[in-house]
DNA sequence: GATGAATGAGGTTTCATTCAT
DNA sequence: CATGAATGAAACCTCATTCAT
């Protein structure tokens, strides 16, 4: 079942990432990316065994997208709660280079029957050195003491949402900027020490 | 459009919430509907002109029943502070106790290609309540000063979220309580200021 | 089955008539009939049986209206083959006049299906004047000695056909004017020889 | 849309044009095409788009199949005039010989919501033959000065209406004859001189 | 391995007609 | 008489998946 033809591979997760960010799970269909793709319908069966296999490869690509943008763009010398500041900023960024793979993502990831289906892979090292900041973090006493789950879902959420918001135009950099945006999300999931910390920092 | 039978009409909108809330728009049917509501198919376009129009309503739906809940849930007297974190609190129990309308909330509002295509009722006065009680917050400077937006998915979302991972089994109260949820979200929402003074109130 | 509100009647044979025009037999339902005369759709059985007598009665109400149209407009004095090329003239005034009716009646009149299942109803005077004139002109050697059905279909298809074929820009005035298509219709309708007289009493 | 099995194409074309001319297009439906076909009903569309294309492909179809017939049949060392008289009768023998073909055509053709809608194969040489013949006509004065569409109009419309009759009994030989109705469809596109000069070759 | 063909199920929508009120 | 509700059939079209070449 694995890959003769990688370029054909990469072109049909590429369609995916496109359908599913333009029209949802909804409206995705194995005809679909094969045509988008530019590939025969039934080739589709040579490179993944089904459809849920092929939004599978799709979540592990995007995941892993994702992950690398982010984890490049932390400095590892800056203070931990920066780090995170950086995180958000760059994942703000990266959504607003890449929406389709945001938006893909997202679909898959908030989809309720495929909710938890998705096994994240546990080598991606990109995935793996965000984790690691976050059990510091909690640990430090620098973030709140709650499932790293919950952390990550504030720490990636809000910032997919506003993102899109801005490039629908339902938020402006006049009424509502970036840098609102971490203030707030800063606020949900540091201490409320660290938070002042991190605040004065950021004003000086 | 005038419904006679409200019986049926209210037996398809409960079907449609249960099978969104089971399977997601991408497994949502006209025919799932019917059959679930043990009704002949082509009746759904007796009560409804079309399948978007049977979404829409479910819309409209959800969302009143979850603002009636959580506007009933506000305690007028009390500070703004504490009135949201009683919604907070309100929306939690009220996701445990109809997961179903708040997950078919969740997959209509999130859906790439519905999003912003469903108009809010202007007259929803609980709805109302909530819209009011975030504007004053921000002219008194106890929110941060962002687009309503971006309060309300604060005040939303996350809530749902956590809701959803309690029922499933990704959280537990030990791990993650309802309390430091709402620490977070209120850290969110609130200026710096205000979150210290409410901090401090909680812990009185 | 007969006609309490007569007024609802001609709305329903109307709104028949346009929804013909527009959208030919195949687009043709009750449904559609109703929506367009503003009438619930089931009332459309008040009034017709079914939808098979719903069109008979629409081609009777054309057919007359026709008549009615052409046999009105022709001068008893004139010679005989005077007489012809008026109702040719007729005929076209009325295709461009009410479009609707004239293509109502050539759908009705075209279709395989319903072909010659529509009885004429016999008591139709203007249309008994115009058979008149046929068989008068057979029978004094003007027009061609062959079944009057096909004088008849000679007399109205292509000027039909001329008529919308001006309405939608296939003809213009400057290419192929009506006074060519009536040289043409006499041609074929008229003997040889009363055709020269009546050229000549033309050019005169 | 290549297609292996082309068998299957033509049958799905031939019941196309069985059912049409048997129904009409306001009773044809891929599922009948299907049927008759002895096809699954899904498999329409692989050979084709969509309904329309189905259509589409049967009108290029119809219209090869009766300009073949007819230029074959032409003699072109004859006179002008000739050659149309012939057009004719070849056409009324097609029509006898394949009616359903001719049937079809005429539905698709006369179709109020098609109408001009199918944009003629510019590269059938039957067609372009016959094509050829009118213009050089109209230039030479043999033919009336109108616009083709009305000359081709006469030359087929009316003979396809007696085949019909014919057919179905409105019309038998000893009432009206193909040769009366070839001398009326003459002295429709002919110019009278000519005409008369054709109507003497005729009786020689 | 690659591909066009095949297929049966399912989806949305419209319809003609009937019925109870 | 008028009308909204009901219904089963049928229409068009798409899909996931399999198969033969």
């Amino acid at each position: 079942m694995k890959v003769k033809d990688e370029q054909k591979y990469d072109r049909l997760i590429a369609a995916a990432i496109d359908l599913l960010a333009a029209g949802g799970l909804a409206n995705f269909s194995t005809t679909k990316v094969a045509k988008q793709a530019g590939i025969p319908q039934s080739n589709v069966y040579i490179y993944f065994k089904n459809k849920q296999s092929l939004l599978e490869a799709v979540f592990q690509a995007t995941v892993h997208t994702e992950s690398v943008a982010v984890a490049a763009a932390i400095d590892d010398n800056a203070e931990l709660a920066e780090q995170l500041a950086m995180s958000i900023r760059a994942l703000y960024d990266f959504a607003l280079a890449q929406p389709a793979v945001v938006t893909a993502l997202q679909v898959l990831t908030e989809d309720v029957a495929l909710k938890q289906k998705f096994a994240l892979k546990a080598d991606d090292t990109a995935n793996q050195k965000i984790q690691h900041l976050l059990t510091t973090g909690v640990t430090q006493n620098i973030l709140q003491p709650v499932d790293l789950n919950l952390l990550r879902y504030f720490l990636t959420r809000p910032i997919f949402h506003y993102a899109e918001g801005r490039r629908h135009g339902l938020y402006s950099a006049t009424t509502t900027s970036i840098d609102e945006l971490v203030v707030m999300v800063m606020g949900a999931v540091l201490q409320p020490t660290p938070f002042q910390t991190w605040l004065q920092a950021q004003s000086e």
